[in-house]
DNA sequence: TTCATATTTGAACACACACTCTAATTTGAA
DNA sequence: TTCAAATTAGAGTGTGTGTTCAAATATGAA
């Protein structure tokens, strides 16, 4: 990857695999699929990645990583501020939040570093919408706080995963709802 | 399927794929996977059944109806009585609960037929949660009740998603807690 | 018992998949 | 300009998949 021509393939190779994935999921995606949608063959493709897993893995890190703007941790979020983040990545990059969610739906049968990564980011995202929610309610211990967040959590991801299905969910204001629920119930 | 033993063919064909999914998951269970396990030839069980994505549609509903609350549909469960089903589903089935989100969200690039008939499984889902809404709540519009019942299902969808990440995710304790939140917030 | 039909047999098919290989071409630092 | 290395071309490999088929056999209603 010393020339420029290296590093434009790469980059068509890995956003064909980003659209490809959103579209058709992990088990659609074929290197077949990837190289005609890159314009590209697969003697280029193996030229610059090793396998497909690989290419998958720098997709899914790169959607990983987009979940969470604001990696700097300021401790200073609300919890709405957090949500609202959320719906604007799932509304708003749509490529990367099927990823997101196809890699958190699909079983990730042999690859365990997938699952792990996933899991990692998972307990990161609780914490800090655990620590919001104790800013706004010090009444409620930490452990509470914590279940309430990864209640919270998880269902704002079932949210996500409804709006694979159905382009028109209104996610916006189911994530709100349930902000308020968690809230109002304390 | 007149004769008995086709019956019984067809009961070691459907007893092998839940086993097999439960085992090797979606992915790794093909036909002649399928076929071995219940010591039956190809040629049989494409007599009996016209694809692999039947049989594992069979399985998965099987597996639904087996904890449905309220299988006539009388009108008769309560909101708990849905999530405990469900909670048990997830719980007992786990991997055919993995399967049925899988399949909901998996591109279905050609069938688009198993798409619709999850959709239609969920909106009937979502509406069966919505009257169970309104008998506990009359107060609540029916729009109102339905819009609940759309944030908790895809809600629970997502601890079910959680939980094939986790295993140790206490299903129970967030879905109950989610039906809490779902009623006091009223 | 008869016999239409349900069921089983087991090889074979067609195809898609991830991946490899060799030869040609292009790149850009020296 | 030179030239080693990076990149591309594109046919080809091997394997596993879901599925089909014609022939043989078993079933049970009449």
């Amino acid at each position: 990857m010393r020339y420029k021509a290296g590093r434009e393939t790469r980059d068509k190779i890995l956003s064909a695999t980003r659209s490809l994935i959103a579209k058709l999921g992990l088990e659609g995606t074929t290197i077949k699929g990837i190289c005609e949608a890159a314009g590209v063959l697969p003697g280029s493709f193996y030229n610059l990645f090793d396998s497909k897993e690989q290419v998958i893995i720098t997709v899914v890190r790169q959607a990983i990583d987009a979940v969470d703007p604001d990696p700097e941790h300021l401790g200073t979020d609300t919890l709405a501020d957090l949500v609202d983040a959320y719906i604007e990545f799932i509304v708003e990059q749509g490529d990367l939040a099927r990823v997101y969610v196809r890699i958190a739906v699909s079983g990730t049968k042999d690859n365990s570093d997938l699952r792990g990564r996933m899991l990692r980011h998972h307990e990161g995202r609780v914490s800090r919408f655990a620590e919001a929610i104790a800013r706004e309610h010090p009444e409620l211990s930490d452990a509470l706080a914590t279940q309430r967040a990864e209640t919270l959590v998880s269902s704002l991801n079932g949210i996500a995963v409804h709006r694979v299905l159905d382009a028109d969910f209104d996610v916006a204001l189911h994530a709100r709802s349930l902000v308020h629920m968690t809230l109002s119930s304390a």
